[in-house]
DNA sequence: CCGCATCGATACGATAGCGTAACGAAATTG
DNA sequence: CAATTTCGTTACGCTATCGTATCGATGCGG
């Protein structure tokens, strides 16, 4: 539970994105955002089936925005073995350092937030 | 002043991130909210040259972003009559319209939060 | 004036993402 | 087992954005 006024909301945004653009050349789309902090901030299994309705797009578009942050070791896939028509998306030791960075970077702007 | 967790921040992130990939279409990249951003919650004047320091981004960077959001009618661009090489970004009602919903959307997850 | 700097826009080739549609592999069903 | 469903991926054509380089227009300084 989290009191923000109209002004804290919009402006801790504006610092967070303003340094994440700064400051980390990756340039992970607003998609492929929402898809690491997903895998991520809930529990496993993920699946691209899961993935594409729980954002509500399309699995190419899941599938997509797994070859990148793969390639950018964020993420990596393993098939699942139980029933090896399914994908379970797993988390890495960079992916996790790459979102607390993140919440690190959200903290220290909400710190410094001038309302 | 916002004392944030890391729960809170990184969970806060997710929340938001996934309702603005759900709910609306025309999916920003981070640079084009980040130049929005600045646009609206920094005092004018704003220049092309100015936003693509502030970003730390090339001068097409910042064009790019302002043809897009100008189609969406977020922004809309003046020629400086004062210095004539000067193109100075306005604001317009759709894109204060904008932002104010995405406010309300990152008060709404915060206040739903659960740390 | 006339060079020179500055501004935003444009051209260019390359890359990444999109949505739709189809595919192969694997599981389920009758 | 054959038929069907499910799953993730790939193919396709298209659009948007990228970075570098250059452009035309405008201002400025000697």
């Amino acid at each position: 539970m989290l009191e923000l006024t109209a002004s804290q909301a919009l402006g801790l945004w504006h610092s967070v994105s303003l340094q994440q653009v700064r400051l980390d050349g990756r340039d992970l789309s607003l998609r492929q955002l929402a898809i690491l902090l997903e895998i991520y901030l809930v529990p496993p299994p993920h699946t691209v089936r899961g993935l594409a309705a729980r954002l509500g797009v399309t699995k190419p578009v899941i599938t997509r925005a797994l070859d990148t942050m793969g390639e950018l070791g964020l993420v990596t896939r393993e098939r699942d073995e139980r029933d090896r028509r399914n994908v379970v998306i797993k988390r890495t030791i960079n992916g996790a350092l790459y979102l607390e960075k993140l919440g690190d970077l959200i903290i220290a702007q909400g710190r410094a937030l001038t309302p």
